[in-house]
DNA sequence: AAAACTACCAACCGCGCGTGT
DNA sequence: GACACGCGCGGTTGGTAGTTT
């Protein structure tokens, strides 16, 4: 037996466009009588629309606590992070977002930031770079099937090429080097996937206990191709390219399952909140801070000018360059020369992969 | 000026979950 | 446990306004 429809279509309920005097009977009714029981509100409100229709109208555009207007920069930040995380879970993310309904923040993802993200070759489903823009079938083989002394030098050439003048998208080469891990790493990492969701985009949203345990595990194992170390952080494989990440954070703090929402496997931020992790603590303990470089590419220049004035702010979710902090070297990634300076500071890691963005491969539309 | 195209967003639809019986 | 119901969520559609050709 199916469910029984929310509405009958054939008994002459109004659809579509709703007018002044709708919604006028609307917002009198619930403001005299409060909403609950949508089903039976349009009648006793006056209304031939249906129950769903009512509270559609209500909770995306009648609500007194409805915000109008563009999305502020900060929101737009709070919803890339959020989504990154969370995926399309635009209630949720709606929640964090005062007077934004997950309606408006859906169409505003899939109008705007969405587009945004296919201009720059980033999928906007993973958050990780659309390699099918870029010919590194090669590579990716190399990786997942073992390196050949050639592959290596072949890449070991483009890495050089790049550093001298720069020719491809510098996160999807970092991406490449990345991936570009020894063989000894790569079985921690296929130990450690076997414990992931088998879901990929639900890999994508493992909360950061999976990503501290398996920087400790890392630590451990010494790269035997000193040239290219990982920089992609084994839990955010794909949101490592965008986020710079801080793990100052005890990792048994993140190790209880019961972070996950049961009912899609990702991280619940009300336990997250309950037990001292909610978002604003989470950017304390790890830092999301986004690559300058990347937001060079989502907003151009006036977005990192952006950046500095938000730098004191005092906001929920990090700001892209609002960590003071150096970066931490399990997040960052070693590309030069086989030579001592292989050893030196995390700094001098970091600057080595921070390409200026070249001009020629921004699209002019990222400035919009 | 008009047609074609694009962007935006309100609204609809189907499904799944929680709850009560 | 099975079923009915109410509700909310996420995907999609269709109308409209704006822009380009």
């Amino acid at each position: 037996m199916g469910r029984t429809p929310c509405c009958d279509k054939n008994n002459g309920l109004k659809k579509g466009p709703w007018t002044t005097e709708e919604d006028e009977k609307l917002i009198h009714y619930i403001q005299k009588h409060g909403y609950g029981n949508w089903r039976t509100l349009p009648k006793n409100a006056g209304l031939q629309r249906c129950g769903k229709s009512c509270r559609l109208r209500w909770t995306n555009y009648l609500r007194p606590d409805i915000k109008r207007g563009r999305f502020s920069f900060e929101e737009e930040e709070t919803i890339i992070q959020l989504h990154s995380v969370l995926g399309n879970k635009w209630s949720t993310i709606a929640s964090r977002l005062p007077g934004r309904t997950d309606n408006e923040i859906k169409n505003y993802w899939n109008t705007n930031i969405r587009k945004r993200l296919l201009r720059m070759g980033i999928d906007p489903v993973t958050h990780s770079p659309r390699l099918d823009l870029l010919d590194l079938s090669s590579i990716l083989c190399s990786s997942l099937y073992g390196s050949s002394s050639s592959q290596i030098n072949n890449f070991q050439t483009l890495l050089s090429m790049q550093q001298q003048q720069p020719l491809i998208n510098p996160e999807l080469l970092k991406l490449a080097s990345s991936l570009f891990t020894t063989s000894s790493q790569q079985q921690q990492q296929q130990d450690y996937s076997n414990n992931q969701p088998c879901n990929p985009q639900i890999q994508n949203q493992v909360p950061p206990s999976h990503f501290v345990q398996f920087q400790d595990q890392i630590q451990q194992v010494p790269s035997t191709n000193s040239n290219v170390c990982t920089s992609v952080s084994p839990s955010f494989p794909n949101h490592s390219h965008l986020f710079e990440t801080n793990v100052n954070t005890n990792p048994s703090n993140f190790t209880d399952q019961s972070c996950y929402n049961n009912q899609h496997s990702v991280p619940d931020i009300d336990w997250l909140e309950n037990n001292g992790f909610g978002l604003s603590t989470f950017k304390e303990d790890i830092d999301y801070t986004p690559q300058l470089s990347n937001y060079n590419q989502y907003y151009g220049s006036d977005y990192n000018q952006n950046l500095m004035t938000h730098q004191t702010s005092n906001q929920i979710l990090s700001t892209p360059s609002s960590s003071p902090t150096p970066m931490n070297s399990n997040s960052t990634c070693i590309i030069g020369s086989n030579t001592e300076d292989e050893k030196e500071s995390y700094d001098s890691c970091n600057n080595r992969m921070k390409f200026e963005i070249p001009l020629h491969i921004l699209d002019s539309n990222d400035f919009m």
